[in-house]
DNA sequence: GGCTAATCGAGACGGTACGTCCTGTCTTTGC
DNA sequence: GCAAAGACAGGACGTACCGTCTCGATTAGCC
């Protein structure tokens, strides 16, 4: 607990890292900004999470351990919580650039479950979880948080799924008429509500029986 | 965000709220405890978090909005996330005791299609929203909060599902194969997923959907 | 240089440390104050403007030398320059007590020589010579403080001279319609001026002139 | 209060405003020097140490009001005194240059008098009280400013009393055997003290006292 | 009159200290 | 002996400046 002045309302936030022609007060020039400072406060930050977790990972703990002023930090992000998903993001982009699709091998089912299964492991992988956990956590409770994490790191692997759908409702293994993104949401919001809240282990039969029951929802009758 | 210092992993410090007699060290004596002072905290704390939000309610406000020193709450919590959970308990009680069952009409879509409505519209009402996400997202760091919040707030509303369908089950209205729990989270999964990661808005209509794809899901074959 | 944010202004000053009862916002319960505190806080304060100048003293600094908390530092002093004063007068108590008085032989000149020429050791001493010249350069600048530098610090020790002129113009030795507060300025004004502008250098030679020339200026005619 | 960190020491860097020939590193070349950017740097630096003081003046509050960058003041000068100190210096050479002696109407007691007067008026001119106490103080803690404020500010004005009694020796009005410069410190010393200490206020009847007492001081006998 | 080198405005950088806020502990006083 | 009150050591917050460094863009002074 302890948490002391959440920026909630503060409101700069997605200030100029994107558009820094349009702002209207005291834009710093990020083309003179130093990539070296950059990367260490990524790295210094994701360390950070995983040792010591969120809570505890201060923003004069990152700057100390990336060697950089404090201001460095402030001048760039507008809160602890949107220099992590940067971090995330710049780690994800990598992840996500290697493994573009799901697999296609013609079994739906076994396709799913393969996949399923893989994101059961990486969510217990105790080096992910970590910060993928915080960064839930905080966009759970600051809605603009939020709003960026689910756009910019859940949806494009959720695209992944509904592509992976429609082509089985091309092939006719799947009811035309089912909504493919309500679909996948039967998939993975299982998978994600056991995750973050605990409520049961989080295993490989289960995934399994979830991509059994939700065939089921929506095979072709 | 900018949460100070969590206290992930103080938390299970003596946990003597609820066996004070087996105390190691020099647990409180609960029977001398002031009603007055609790009651007065709990409300505060509701309070306090549904205006300012979860990060910037402090223990020093809560004692001075309650009118009660900050001893008081050391005394007998350990963390402020507890103190609001079992704020949340104690209200929440009185409306589990005013309902303790899902309906049966004998319809089973139709039951789930209210209950799933109903709970649409408790997750997006302002004043219940607040303090639950910050529990949430408190659960969802510290696993200590994040068991005790399944456990005590979670379950027993997923078992009132659990014994519907089991009772749907019974009637041959369901296949006699399904587990109810996995049947339980293909429902409320993805509705959890949606309002706590703000994919798409949580609707009606997306409620609907959810009972008609996992019911075709488990139905009798 | 490099002075930061001067409080001229801010003007909490001279608070409520001797009038407690009076304040009207949050004054702090000073019959709860840390004796402990307060006495490590003054030894910090002189010791760290001798080893290091008043410049470089912060208060972050006072406050890890004495193993005390900033905000004790702030409850209870409002500003950097007031504690060194308080300190100084603590100290400089002790001093007066021991000798409340000018010697007075009859000898006036022989008195006054040998008073001025005290003084003059006393401001070439370095361990004296640091925190005061900190605290006299401080009121120079700032009204409020030179006030209290003055009337606390100053006033006393020019009182014992007015008081032994008195007693010489009594005795016949000093001309009665001369002021004598003017006249003990004539004395100590000129050795002043040379410690703190450094215009020449502060002998005891310098001492037997100005009581020579001053007593010539003053005599009976 | 709350200055930061005093350049005590700092301060006899390069001193290659007046040497740059010699320099052991990299000398700017002074040949090349902005005489627009020096213009308006004194003009900001005097007139933020008047409106706000000298310890909330800041460097980089110097460099924006006056449309500079701050690399442009730290490549002329080694501290913010010492921009104060030459600003003035600029300004006070036109004062001194239009009135280069005191008056001499061959009856010593009035010319004094006149001048001490003017001295007292100057002295509580806001306009050039606030650099110049500014400048007197930070003189006071440190001593190679000082030294500079005593010589290049100070001496000169002096040296126009020093001539005046020299002239009235000559004129057999004064003392052959006193030394002038004793006599001089007696009149402007006690004038400085209360301006400088704030002990009493800085008054016409007190100059003239001044001037009495201390002619009967050094009259020939 | 073009070349070149240094100064210029600008401002990002690694730092330090500020003064505030809150933590969790401890002590005093009253009930 | 719990409670209200709040002082305490500690530590992070976000801000303000420090003095250094690095960018183009003038702008000399020398060819």
């Amino acid at each position: 607990m302890a948490e002391k002045a959440e920026n909630s309302g503060k409101a700069q936030k997605s200030r100029n890292v994107e558009r820094p022609e349009q702002s209207e007060a005291k834009a710093p020039d990020s083309s003179r900004r130093s990539e070296r400072s950059r990367r260490a406060i990524y790295d210094a930050a994701l360390a950070l999470v995983g040792e010591a977790g969120y809570g505890r990972t201060t923003i004069e703990g990152i700057a100390a351990r990336a060697g950089v002023g404090k201001q460095t930090i402030y001048r760039w992000w507008p809160s602890k919580a949107e220099v992590l998903l940067e971090a995330f993001l710049e780690r994800g982009d990598r992840a996500a650039a290697s493994d573009p699709a799901l697999p296609d091998t013609g079994d739906l089912e076994a396709d799913l479950k393969q996949v399923l299964r893989a994101t059961v492991d990486e969510l217990t992988d105790p080096g992910f979880e970590a910060p993928y956990r915080a960064l839930a956590a905080e966009g759970v409770i600051d809605p603009d948080l939020g709003a960026q994490f689910a756009r910019k790191l859940l949806e494009p692997g959720l695209q992944l799924y509904v592509h992976r759908l429609r082509a089985a409702q091309d092939a006719g293994q799947v009811d035309p008429d089912i909504d493919a993104r309500t679909a996948v949401e039967l998939l993975v919001g299982p998978l994600t509500h056991r995750w973050l809240l605990r409520t049961l282990p989080l295993t490989h039969a289960y995934a399994d029986s979830l991509v059994e029951y939700a065939l089921r929802g929506i095979a072709v009758r």
